[in-house]
RNA sequence: AGGGCGGUGGCUCAGCCUGGUUAGAGUGCUCGGCUGAUAACCGAGUGGUCCGGGGUUCGAAUCCCCGCCGCCCUACCA
């Protein structure tokens, strides 16, 4: 043990790290471990694209905390760290480096082999960044050994797993309407698009459209999409709903009939009204839904499209069908259906027979019709215009709603029919919720949740049609159109032709792949598919991707963010259930987000980032750690706020204080911790012994969860209230005996004892502090790191009876001191005698512990009892009489304010008492006592102290010389001398020559005749009592 | 629109599952005290319609129902 020293907890977080490194802990910690009992647990990975920010900070201090535990239970821990690398945010970022502006230019000016190298250095780049934040908060995983989707390895267990979903007739490929995104010209899948809806302003367009069979009548429909209507098919109303054949009457005189919904004509007509002399309207017909199925019209944009005037002559174009899809909660009741740009149209046109018309191209432009070539979203402007000159336009306004954008480049979606490939989740549906059933789920409502969104979930789209990415394993051929899926590189090379070409295999990024071609049985050629897959399906690969197998390993642990409660922890989910049926993991814990003090999301358009590196370079890595895992429940979102950290700091102070004053004791002792002096210990040793293995019950209990609030809650209050507060209070006196006194080495062993054990506990959350508190504390025969022991318990140091009987004992004391401050007689001054009330409880460890309440209260006798002239007062236990009286515990209340309280607790005493019938056991009453105004009473949780108030000469002689023996510290302090020092003393003024010996001992010094003084202070000394004395103290150093 | 979570002193949060004495902690503010581990600590005071309403119960912050507000997820308004 060396001398301790006040810390900077930001440099010991540098001290202890580079400890680590040099000694290779980590490593070492891992080998110790190997062997035993696995623990597998898989990162979620974060995105290499720039720097972590607060949220994934806590992510890792979550996983990092839970796997220190861990491995302190002797666990072989599996753990390594994964990175995510593929997709559109770097091919994003990587376009935006070239300076190009689209997809196009890609292929043209960059060339694909260059642009994907350049994701992967982008990729490698912000990995290597990233990670040394992470270290820098103490997380300890395999760095070394990441997992990265990128890799030749992990890119062929994702084709295997594809095959297998084509094997298991779960991979399809189908035209259906997807999001598009026309600047990345690619699909998108549901779960990208969530969380980027965004409110925009679009067009909100009534239009009406003539009816071919019925004169001057109009179906009208509403739409914010203008320019779907160039690829309307038919219109969709609710066959249950009522709709109403509307005369409107202009102020010409004229009329005309519009079809609505019963229930929105009038919100129609007065939209009607803005643009439209409306005179008159009325409601002539009525009919249900179903009645109007079949009725055609004629589209309203026949001349601009001639392509419509060939749909005309299909059977149920342009005519009204039936659809469960309708609401009334907008419109007209009436929905345009475009079967090529919107999922429902597209299922209820199917049903209809309609053709999947979307005559747009990749980049958002029409292929046909009067604007070929224009964007569609800018020729709204002119399809309304059009409209208008046609007379169909009913209203044209604008609407604020959300809409869903790009996640990367922010570009508005469209909704298109394309040709991709799915995942047919639809069919594995079922098992997917049945085996989410047997997950554990922390918090437990989170299952609610997550079956909730798998409900709601369609087919997986995994195909993009983009570069950085694991390409899809398809070959078509050209030929007969037969298409297969390639699980391997050996098959690949099995079967392609053109080895010569292609040389070794030695990536499989679509450079290298896409000149592969393939014989197909009919003889023909085969050609990879263009695409690449979902980047959310390389993270779902990694319960077993990661470490490379191709089998079914549950992760005993996973946590993320709620955000991924759809996506990655369903993402790995769903792969798993189709490839080998079943859910991949055990435990999951949803954590929350981190927010601003106000509870704002931090954002940079707000400018209320927090980064993390500034908190750790302020405080260090284990204040930060502590506050994130403490400040609430961690499924909650976290409010961070800059001053509680000074709380954490407080905290973390007051713990090497209390290490720093043992340690210095110790030292100063010479001190040799030997569990020979655990004979000697008095009852604070045991108690607080008892204390802290008690603690560890409950960290283990909490940790295992995790309930990291609990666990760090439970360490605070004992560091603060029974270590600091009370312990070492406690012993202060002993520390100061005689070297070899055993009263004193029991202590320090207890001290030595408690310490160790707490860093233990500690060491998950507050892995710096810890260990370097167990560096200085450890002997030679001990492990080299505190990672190497084992968090447990020594259940023969429990003994609960002292514990509560301690307790007992603080809240006495506690009422001692607010006794003697309300009669404003300070603890300096001893008290000839304390009683005190209560049950036998409060007795017995009043009797067993008196020494310390004297001690600590400053009291010379203790009495047992009652005092004259106060009164008992039956309080009645409501939890205890409620449990067996139920609905008649009024009544007894009422009998026990009736009877005379002393003699009911008498009769208690010898145990149950009748009352009105009712028995009354010793538990279902508390006893309380009214205090007289004429004496000095304090109540505590289950009693009454009473003060005797009486001062003699004796008592203000012992108080007089504590004022003494506080002064002449207080002046030690400021002549700066250490602890050892010793003086010599001289006092005048005051008559202390009684307690010579007790305070040369307690100053470390000699009354002296005569001395040359280095400090000297003259002193106002009020005694309770009303005497003053000028008191001069005069100290000279030994030299 | 559907689902989930949250709403407790000025602020940050426990307590709620499993109903029971006077609803707690930390922090803030005011006053007093203590101090040779402590940038500490102790005491007193200040500060609460436990979001609102209804119900169940002898008894509700806690259980149930209906609202309101905030956040998240899902669905998107054709």
């Amino acid at each position: 043990m060396e001398k301790v020293e006040p810390v900077n907890f930001r440099e010991l977080d540098k001290k202890i790290k580079k400890f680590w490194e040099e000694n290779n802990i980590y490593q070492k910690v891992k080998k110790k471990n190997e062997g035993n009992k696995e623990f597998y647990f898989v990162d979620g990975p974060p995105y290499c694209s720039g720097a972590i920010h607060l949220g994934t900070a806590w992510n890792k201090i979550i996983k990092d905390t839970y796997l220190r535990f861990k491995r302190m239970q002797g666990y072989n821990v599996l753990d390594k760290a994964g990175w995510d690398m593929h997709g559109l945010p770097i091919e994003v970022k990587v376009e935006n480096e070239f300076g190009i502006k689209n997809k196009k230019e890609i292929e043209t000016k960059i060339g694909v082999d260059k642009f994907i190298e350049k994701c992967k250095e982008f990729a490698l780049k912000h990995k290597e960044i990233m990670e040394n934040q992470f270290k820098n908060l103490g997380v300890w995983l395999d760095w070394e050994n990441a997992y990265m989707p990128i890799t030749k390895e992990y890119m062929e267990i994702g084709w295997w797993s594809l095959k297998k979903a084509h094997e298991n007739g779960l991979l399809t490929k189908d035209l259906r309407v997807v999001y598009w995104c026309p600047r990345c010209e690619t699909a998108l899948a549901e779960h990208e698009v969530r969380g980027e809806y965004k409110e925009v302003y679009d067009p909100s367009v009534y239009v009406k459209f003539k009816l071919a069979d019925e004169e001057n009548t109009y179906v009208v429909i509403w739409t914010t999409t203008p320019w779907t209507l160039i690829a309307n098919l038919a219109v969709t109303v609710h066959p249950e709903y009522d709709y109403t054949y509307v005369e409107v009457e202009f102020d010409d005189n004229k009329k005309e009939v519009w079809i609505i919904a019963e229930k929105l004509v009038e919100e129609v007509i007065n939209k009607a009204k803005k643009t439209h002399n409306i005179k008159n309207y009325k409601i002539i017909k009525k009919v249900k839904g179903k009645e109007l199925e079949g009725i055609k019209y004629i589209h309203p944009l026949l001349e601009e499209n001639d392509k419509q005037k060939d749909f005309a002559k299909l059977e149920n174009a342009h005519t009204i069908i039936l659809g469960e899809h309708v609401t009334l909660d907008g419109g007209t009741g009436l929905v345009h259906t475009a079967p090529g740009h919107g999922e429902e149209d597209f299922e209820v046109g199917k049903k209809y027979n309609l053709p999947i018309y979307s005559p747009i191209d990749d980049e958002g432009k029409y292929t046909e019709g009067k604007w070929r070539g224009v964007f569609v979203k800018e020729a709204d402007v002119e399809i309304i215009e059009t409209l208008k000159d046609k007379g169909l336009l009913i209203y044209a306004g604008k609407i604020k709603h959300s809409y869903p954008h790009c996640w990367r480049c922010k570009t508005p979606l469209l909704f298109r029919a394309t040709e991709q490939w799915f995942l047919e989740i639809s069919k594995i549906k079922e098992n997917i919720i049945g085996h989410a059933k047997t997950v554990n789920w922390i918090p437990h409502w989170v299952e609610t949740r997550y079956i909730n969104g798998v409900k709601f979930v369609g087919d997986w789209n995994i195909s993009r049609q983009r570069y950085w990415g694991i390409p899809l394993p398809v070959w078509v051929c050209e030929k007969c159109g037969k298409y297969i899926v390639v699980g391997s590189v050996e098959e690949l090379e099995e079967k392609m032709i053109n080895k010569d070409e292609v040389g070794e295999i030695n990536d499989l990024h679509k450079p290298t792949v896409d000149k592969i071609k393939l014989r197909c049985e009919c003889g023909g050629e085969m050609k990879r598919v263009g695409d690449v897959l979902d980047v959310w399906f390389d993270s779902g690969l990694a319960p077993y991707a990661s470490i490379g197998i191709k089998e079914l390993k549950k992760a005993d642990f996973i946590t993320e963010g709620h955000d991924q409660v759809t996506k990655w922890f369903y993402s790995q989910h769903a792969l798993s259930e189709i490839v080998f049926g079943d859910v991949p993991y055990k435990k999951c814990l949803m954590h929350g987000f981190t927010l601003d003090e106000k509870g704002d999301k931090m954002s940079k358009s707000l400018g209320n980032i927090v980064n993390p590196d500034d908190v750790v370079e302020k405080y260090g890595a284990d204040l930060l750690r502590f506050y994130l895992l403490s400040a609430n429940k961690v499924w909650e979102d976290l409010r961070f706020v800059w001053s509680e950290m000074d709380d954490v700091l407080s905290l973390f102070n007051t713990l090497w204080n209390a290490y720093m004053f043992a340690v210095n004791y110790m030292v100063l002792d010479d001190f040799k911790p030997d569990e020979k002096y655990f004979k000697y210990l008095k009852d604070e040793d045991k108690w607080i012994l008892s204390r802290v293995n008690t603690i560890a019950k409950i960290a283990i209990k909490n940790l295992e969860v995790p309930y990291f609030h609990t666990y760090t809650w439970t360490l605070k209050d004992f560091i603060l209230n029974d270590l600091s507060r009370w312990y070492i209070r406690l012993i202060r006196d002993r520390t100061w005996k005689e070297k070899e006194d055993v009263d004193k080495l029991a202590a320090y062993q207890t001290l030595y004892y408690v310490l160790l054990k707490l860093a233990t506990i500690l060491a998950p959350v507050a892995p710096h502090t810890a260990e370097a508190m167990y560096q200085n504390l450890k002997t030679d025969d001990m492990e080299e790191s505190i990672f190497m022991n084992r968090i447990d318990v020594d259940e023969e140091f429990i003994d609960e009876e002292l514990e509560r009987d301690m307790a007992i004992v603080r809240d006495v004391v506690d009422a001692i001191y607010r006794g003697r401050d309300r009669i404003k007689y300070t603890l300096r001054y001893p008290i000839k005698e304390i009683t005190i009330a209560g049950s036998e409880e409060v007795k017995k460890a009043v009797e067993k512990y008196s020494y310390i309440i004297k001690e600590q209260g400053n009291i010379k006798n203790i009495k047992f009892g009652e005092v004259e002239g106060s009164k008992y007062i039956i309080k009645p236990n409501y939890r205890e009489l409620g449990k067996r009286y139920r609905s008649e515990v009024p009544k007894i209340v009422k009998l026990l304010n009736e009877v005379d309280p002393k003699d009911l607790i008498e009769k208690l005493k010898d145990g149950s008492v009748e009352l009105g019938g009712y028995e009354i056991k010793p538990n279902y009453v508390d006893v309380r006592l009214e205090i007289p105004d004429y004496i000095s009473g304090v109540e505590f949780s289950k009693g009454t102290v009473f003060i005797n108030t009486e001062i003699d000469d004796e008592l203000i002689k012992e108080g007089l010389m504590r004022e003494v023996i506080r002064r002449i510290q207080s002046m030690r302090k400021d002549m700066d001398l250490d602890i050892e020092e010793k003086i010599k003393i001289k006092v005048e003024g005051i008559d202390i020559n009684e307690f010579k010996n007790i305070v040369e001992r307690e100053v470390r010094g000699q009354f002296v005749e005569a001395l040359t003084p280095d400090y000297e202070k003259i002193w106002e000394i009020k005694t309770p009592n009303g005497e003053k004395y000028t008191v001069k103290i005069s100290i000279e150093k030994n030299k």
